[in-house]
DNA sequence: TTTGTTAGTTAGGCTGCCTAACACAAAAAG
DNA sequence: CTTTTTGTGTTAGGCAGCCTAACTAACAAA
């Protein structure tokens, strides 16, 4: 795994070229003063560090920026030495993936709309993303450099190798699908990756702790505490439709009740069942409801507004436990503006100050969180792991 | 603050010599062969690191060691001049003090029983801690040398200088009670406080990632994720007293009910109420509760049982949000190995798999864990804030 | 007393950063 | 056109903080 005859031997690098690398992967092309006063390094080690970095191609020059006055200054940027990315979302409509530099210039991308939606995950899904891997690798130029790593995003608990990995689903991709050999591989739950992806380019940008909230077809959420993602020991934080519902003195809780309760399934019925016949016929899915309930039909607000509430509760139930500061609302339902205030409101009564947010990704969210984790683990094996 | 005339002039120490004092700290006395193999530094750095840490007296040799064979190891400990923290308790029934050496060699200790058992925080509290604090001061000895940290545990939500202050009662105690001028001060709830020192020296230590759970009087947790103490945005982390209830299909939450059914008064209110007169009087507090359930009392264990599974209900809560993987319980009732079986079976029917254990420290978790805190914000002091 | 083993010091080297001073490029001033 | 000004990049040399090698010191067993 590590003396491929394509990499580099090894190139281990200072301190200060690892720092150099590392901003231009996180803030893209810069000029080398930029560089060097942003990390405060003075300009010979510069001139050290770019040169370390230009030799195995990790960095290359792309011009020279002129200022108002003075000599101009080169520019750099990651190079193909540095090598690419894949991340697959393996989603349960769509799969979707991207390849990319460690920069994120986006290199290819693919979407494949799945024939059925499959609930959770399958073969059937596995196969289509070893289809769409497949295509992009055969679509690799030189120009890319070598693969450093791939992501997967899956709609399943992920456990690391230490955990019980024979109680997720997490296996079930890799029926139909090997992953190249050889390559750092990083597996996420999908709610997870678009908390990451809000986290560093969405709506979370700049908060250090933060909670994602997918509302959909299932209800999940992704932590973000310290800028650190939380995972869990079991790979279940932020599991929350597997929250035991009802609660009440006298009541006998059932696990996982609360994801059959606030899932789209369940409320669409909710909605058909209470929906009064001079109404007009009842909408046949949420983005029908949400429609006419931004058209001001009142029948369809009271129910997003019954709806909103019941997430608020849930919301007010992970303040009270993580006091996160911040919440980002994704997904089908939550994506929507209609439901925010609603939310904003029953969270910030039944619980402490909360900021409540719409995603700025919507369905990219995934894809770009993964995107991230498999660039950070590209990092790790390009520059050894530490910090 | 920083230019107090008993204090060294900032010596700077180098990055080994950091090395060392924070492994005196941490791990107590050792000698120099053993600091040098278990931090791996030469031989010749680890001599100048300890000359470095000796001349602020830093560190002082302590005797020698004879091994099996060969010259004798010189024994070293953190010295004179690294100075003490003073940790208090501020609790609702006692006031605990402790003073200690940065490795934690106790110097003197202090517990006040208050006359009335003070609900929340309040200026009678206060008085008392300036009174013990002073206390402490008055006995203060030349060889504990200078005063780096006072930390203070509170039963109230802390909050940073940033945030919302005013909305906690943390100021409360400084109604009547001045802390020292020019001394780092570290403010923390007091089950937060449980955890940090469960997580070092008690039932979590090795843990990365636990929940510490106080049963008592009130119900609340203090969150541990990846080594991280977790605050939240509003200091409210763990407040899952605070959680609304009940939580059910057309029922109306209300904030902060959990607390009040969960709690030591409503859950004995429960006792009396279902207590068959057959059985005879029903006991008077929860200790009495445990001790016939202890010696078998059928009725006694029914309660005790039932109140295992509320808890077990709301612990299974916080493992679907953050899924901890160890919960240690603490507090009156938590301390109980009663409760123990049903709280887990509970938990692990309505969850994901959690480890639960009785706490390891019983009623001095909290002093030490503000203790704990203190010394951390004094190796700040010393060292200069970075890792 | 000798020998073997471990503890600690001294001498000298290497890495990774720095500052100072100089060479280079480009616009502005003469 | 030079010349000046200003910012970019390189060369030379220094210093902190670690290392290895080799020596001295202390102690037990032969």
């Amino acid at each position: 795994m590590d003396q491929n005859e394509t990499d580099a031997p090894k190139p281990a690098l200072t301190g200060s070229a690892r720092a150099v690398f590392r901003q231009l992967v996180e803030g893209g092309p810069s000029t080398r003063p930029h560089i060097g006063s942003s990390l405060s390094l003075s300009r010979p080690t510069m001139s050290a560090a770019i040169a370390e970095l230009e030799r195995p191609q990790y960095v290359e020059m792309i011009g020279a920026v002129r200022g108002a006055l003075g000599r101009s200054a080169a520019q750099y940027r990651v190079g193909s030495g540095a090598g690419h990315v894949i991340a697959v979302d393996a989603g349960s409509t769509h799969v979707r993936l991207r390849v990319s530099t460690l920069d994120r210039r986006l290199l290819t991308s693919r979407v494949l709309r799945l024939p059925v939606s499959q609930i959770s995950m399958n073969e059937e899904v596995s196969r289509a993303v070893a289809a769409e891997v497949a295509a992009a690798q055969a679509a690799m130029r030189p120009s890319w450099g070598p693969l450093r790593a791939m992501g997967l995003a899956l709609p399943t608990r992920v456990v690391g190798p230490t955990g019980d990995v024979a109680s997720t689903r997490q296996e079930i991709v890799f029926s139909a699908f090997t992953p190249p050999p050889g390559v750092a591989l990083v597996l996420e739950n999908n709610v997870n990756c678009a908390a990451v992806a809000e986290q560093h380019y969405g709506a979370a940008r700049g908060a250090q702790s933060f909670a994602y909230v997918q509302v959909g077809l299932k209800i999940g959420m992704g932590l973000v505490l310290g800028e650190q993602l939380v995972r869990g020991r079991n790979g279940a934080a932020g599991e929350i439709g597997h929250l035991s519902f009802p609660f009440a003195p006298g009541a006998s809780p059932q696990p996982g009740e609360a994801e059959h309760y606030l899932g789209t399934e369940a409320f669409m019925a909710r909605v058909r069942a209470d929906w009064p016949e001079a109404a007009g016929d009842a909408p046949a899915d949420t983005a029908e409801l949400l429609a006419i309930a931004g058209s001001g039909h009142v029948e369809a607000l009271r129910h997003v507004a019954r709806h909103a509430l019941d997430i608020g509760a849930v919301i007010a139930t992970c303040v009270s436990v993580v006091d996160p500061g911040l919440v980002v609302l994704g997904g089908g339902l939550g994506a929507s503006p209609l439901l925010l205030p609603g939310v904003a409101e029953a969270a910030n009564r039944l619980s402490y100050p909360v900021e409540i947010r719409n995603t700025l990704l919507g369905a990219d969210a995934t894809v770009l969180g993964i995107e991230r984790l498999a660039i950070e683990a590209a990092m790790a094996v390009l520059l050894g792991d530490e910090a």
